[in-house]
DNA sequence: GAGAGATATTAGGTTAGCCTACTAATCACT
DNA sequence: AGTGATTAGTAGGCTAACCTAATATCTCTC
């Protein structure tokens, strides 16, 4: 709020006009007190950071969030400035979250898988359209909705595209799992997850039947120069093949011969 | 998008630098094409302008929207100025709705209004909590989740407030009813809707059994100076004495003797 | 250890939405 | 119709997030 009342300052109030800039309210920003961009370069970082949670650069952080590199220093400066920062930011040196970010950004990622398994589970959305609904709606859902879809879907652990839920302690359970275009050895694996990022993609790659927890084939296949990846999908007769790119979508675990 | 691509002109370009300030894109902008402040003040307008949709002075949208005056000079100038207006605003004069801001204010209603009635329904929270959600979400969920949620509920005509929901095609149903706090004489009314914009209020309307469709028996009840009103609901023995606040949140609709 | 190329920072500018303070127009009432 | 109160509009500022262009720093190779 701004203060509505006239503020009726006694003119003559010497030179003490007290003008006191009134640090005004931003336009826009969450019940949480983070905006939509905030939120969007906590989970960049959180991201790009990866298991070691290392340094991540400007530039990272500009290409994922396509922005322009001067944009991310000025960001960054000021969540590292504020009073209670989000990131530990070193000139040159790239950024870390800090607890305090990190926490913030766990909160968005759960938030945004809780919304794609409720629209997956509940509102009957074709795979492909869940992401981008919930990266828009991951910043705007108050405690409360968070919680009641979570319950209404049991507590789920692992969200449609087989990533894993972070708890709303923050703890996101790590996976261990390697991409199907790394695949050299030919061999039987399990799907493990598949990217949210293209929607293109990803509504290939559910139409060839690979989906988190089947079970697949796998050959390299480098026929006439174009290296694919040729996938069995359980036991059927269909064999697919898809480009590299599309395998570079897809995350795999080895099943023990 | 911002034109990733480095624009290489050729200085040797003559004066024709072409500095074409190149229409940034703003930096908050919904699916739609509206920001989250231009649908409140569509919304506004409508709420304002009433059934014969009279021109709405800029006290009272700065009211409602709890903005300063001058706020609301600026944004509806610029929306009438726009190629292809939401407003039509006589300067001195007050605005009304352009038949395109008139859509987009029922769309955000008809959003509103489902929402709520999909967290009341589906998601089990206490009415009081509804609108609050609803008002932030309305502006950010897409065409595909409106259709999904007005399917799931089986295509509702009211919300749990009692209001009706706009149509996919934005045609609202009017309503005969009078506030609580008007009446004068006597008599048996059928509760029409309720106000969602008091949360305290509401809890504590809800709490006297007082709920769109619910039968009433009221008495306008001036005991010692503080005026109220007395209300039985249903045939219950337990009579509650509204305050006139509290009366002004609920509307009725007389039952012919 | 110098320089080239990559990466990051600074400086200056934009839009959207707010604000306050001041000024202008309209209205309402005698 | 005149005038004071109410209402609206203008001018000038502010933050949040972006942008481009110019500059600084780092890193890596020789
Ligand atoms: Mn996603
Ligand atoms: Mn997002
Ligand atoms: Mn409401
Ligand atoms: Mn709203």
């Amino acid at each position: 709020m701004y203060g509505l009342k006239p503020a009726p300052f006694k003119t003559g109030s010497k030179l003490t006009r007290c003008k006191e800039p009134e640090m005004y309210m931003p336009t826009h920003r969450r019940a949480n007190g983070n905006t939509e961009s905030v939120d969007n370069y906590l989970k960049a970082i959180l991201y790009l950071g990866g298991r070691e949670e290392s340094r991540v650069t400007i530039k990272a952080l500009a290409e994922r969030l396509s922005v322009a590199p001067a944009s991310v220093t000025n960001m960054l400066q000021k969540l590292a400035a504020s009073p209670a920062p989000l990131v530990a930011y070193e000139r040159h040196h790239g950024v870390v979250l800090s607890q305090a970010g990190k926490r913030r950004a766990l909160e968005v990622v759960r938030h945004h898988r809780l919304i794609e398994t409720f629209l997956y589970e509940v509102l009957d959305y074709p795979i492909e359209e869940v992401h981008e609904e919930a990266e828009r709606l991951e910043h705007f859902i108050s405690e409360r909705f968070e919680e009641r879809i979570a319950a209404k879907l049991g507590h789920p652990k692992i969200d449609p595209h087989g990533h894993s839920i972070p708890t709303i302690e923050g703890e996101m359970a790590a996976r261990e799992s390697m991409l199907l275009a790394d695949v050299v050895r030919e061999g039987t694996f399990v799907i493990d997850s598949v990217s949210d990022r293209d929607a293109q993609n990803l509504r290939l790659i559910e139409a060839c039947g690979i989906t988190p927890g089947a079970r697949v084939r796998v050959r390299k296949s480098s026929a006439r120069g174009c290296d694919g990846y040729s996938v069995r999908v359980g036991r059927s007769a269909r064999v697919f093949d898809l480009s590299r790119e599309v395998a570079r979508d897809v995350r795999i675990i080895r099943l023990a011969k």
